[in-house]
RNA sequence: UCCUCGGUAGCUCAAUCGGCAGAGCAGGUGGCUGUUAACCACCGUGUUGCAGGUUCAAGUCCUGCCCGGGGAGCCA
């Protein structure tokens, strides 16, 4: 009897005969031995057939193969030291689903120019793969934590009427009669929805026109946002840490086979464990001064600087107490110094950057509506914004994960744009 | 938006001082009973991004434009 498996499962089936529904991913051959590496969409495995001639009809199928032919497989499994992944399949007899003439991507390097554009046939390709299998392992991983502590995923719109912080870098779509902008961050709803279920989590797609062309910036990217009522600033950050472990070593203990493929070395990782070490902004700027950054106290840091302060600790590091100038209007004041909030931005190690920004939030509603009037936004549209500060207001406290650089960081690649399945950059919008 | 590098065969790249545009891979044919981006032999391929200019002669020098890579600012 043949059973469509998938080659994920191969090693549970050694001996028996099995088909496999998939594409070539690479053909060799030589002499009376032929072989067909095949991927089906979980994995990739070799499978062999061999001829006492070269005229065999199998071997005539064989020879119509080419990359990315869709086939049907039957054979038997075995295990066979000399096969990549130690099974191999001993092929019976395949069907043809579909020939593929001229698949435009071969089996050596390629520049980003020529990939970017065949970005949908891209992901098919092994490193692609291993990525956005760890992708989804991740994504799995960041709920769990959050349904593990209690936290409800409540999600926030993605169309708004307007800015969180401003225009400047929203996308601006038509409403009907009205103007709407694409969310760049879920974390005014957030609040809402916290002091409706307490504790809270938004997991979406955000959209920022910045012009940003760098290798940690992308257009479209995916953020968690954790919010909480009755969560302080030493709470909250005591939460980001926590959950910045579990995801790191969850992924990394389920997804080994995939880390492996991207010859990912995990040492690193594997000594990510809370607590993390944390420095005030003010004192990061000694680090910054001492190691030559020429960035003036008072600004934001900028990617090497972030790197500079990284790259003295092993573990991800927080920077707290950012100055209120360089920071968002909701953010609660130090109360050792107002001048100073009660923020925390996450920095990955080895060169990442920044991976997590938040805050405890300002509950008080007349700082609040003065922070807005400075900021020279309208009060009227933050009226139900502030209305959470009327109707039994409590301190809360959250942050926002950027998914693909907790990816990047993970899988170690040197750009944020293979951490999505279609990124979204400056200027590419296809495919 | 700014800085910087680039655009030559299907792909990755060469081409010295301005002097016949050529290699590898992919593709085709044949060979090989254990290949690992297999290997060996033989066979092709060009509007040198576009438009002007200088010159006996431009892939190469000059001007403008288009497209892409890398970086900066901003941020997750």
């Amino acid at each position: 009897m043949r059973k469509w498996i998938y080659i994920n499962k191969l090693k549970e089936f050694v001996g028996e005969t099995v088909e496999i529904r998939g594409w070539v991913y690479n053909l060799r051959s030589s002499g009376k031995v032929r072989f067909i590496l095949l991927r089906d969409g979980t994995g990739f495995v070799q499978t062999v057939m061999f001829s006492a001639t070269k005229d065999s009809p199998q071997f005539k199928k064989f020879d119509k193969l080419s990359l990315e032919t869709s086939i049907i497989l039957w054979g038997k499994v075995k295990k066979e030291k000399r096969s990549p992944g130690g099974v191999e399949i001993e092929i019976e007899d395949f069907d043809i689903v579909q020939i593929t003439d001229n698949y435009p991507i071969q089996k050596k390097e390629h520049s980003i120019g020529f990939l970017m554009p065949l970005r949908h046939l891209w992901i098919r390709s092994k490193k692609q793969f291993a990525i956005l299998r760890l992708r989804d392992i991740l994504i799995w991983k960041i709920r769990e934590f959050f349904k593990n502590e209690g936290f409800a995923n409540v999600d926030t719109p993605i169309l708004t009427p307007s800015s969180c912080e401003g225009t400047t870098t929203l996308f601006e779509t038509e409403y009907f009669e009205q103007k709407a902008y694409l969310s760049q961050s879920g974390q005014l709803y957030n609040e809402a929805n916290a002091m409706a279920l307490g504790k809270v989590y938004c997991f979406g797609p955000t959209f920022r026109a910045e012009k940003s062309k760098t290798r940690r910036h992308l257009i479209e990217f995916w953020m968690v946002e954790p919010e909480a009522a009755y969560y302080n600033y030493e709470d909250m950050i005591k939460v980001a840490e926590n959950f910045v472990e579990y995801i790191i070593q969850e992924t990394i203990k389920e997804g080994r086979e995939y880390l492996d493929m991207l010859e990912r070395d995990t040492t690193q990782l594997e000594k990510i464990k809370a607590p993390f070490p944390r420095i005030k902004y003010t004192d990061a700027f000694k680090i910054l001064k001492d190691n030559g950054s020429e960035t003036p106290e008072g600004e934001d840091f900028g990617g090497t600087d972030e790197t500079i302060i990284s790259s003295q600790f092993e573990k991800p590091v927080f920077v707290t107490h950012f100055p209120a100038d360089i920071k968002a209007f909701y953010m609660q004041p130090d109360p050792e110094d107002s001048k100073y909030t009660l923020s925390f931005d996450l920095l990955a190690p080895e060169g990442y950057g920044e991976i997590i920004g938040g805050s405890e939030r300002i509950h008080d509603y007349d700082l609040l509506l003065k922070k807005i009037k400075e900021e020279g936004f309208s009060e009227e549209d933050y009226k139900w914004y502030l209305d959470l500060r009327k109707y039994g207001s409590v301190p809360h406290s959250g942050f926002g994960l950027g998914l693909e650089r907790t990816l990047s960081w993970i899988t170690g690649i040197h750009h944020i744009r293979e951490a999505i399945p279609f990124p979204r950059t400056l200027y590419n919008l296809y495919p």
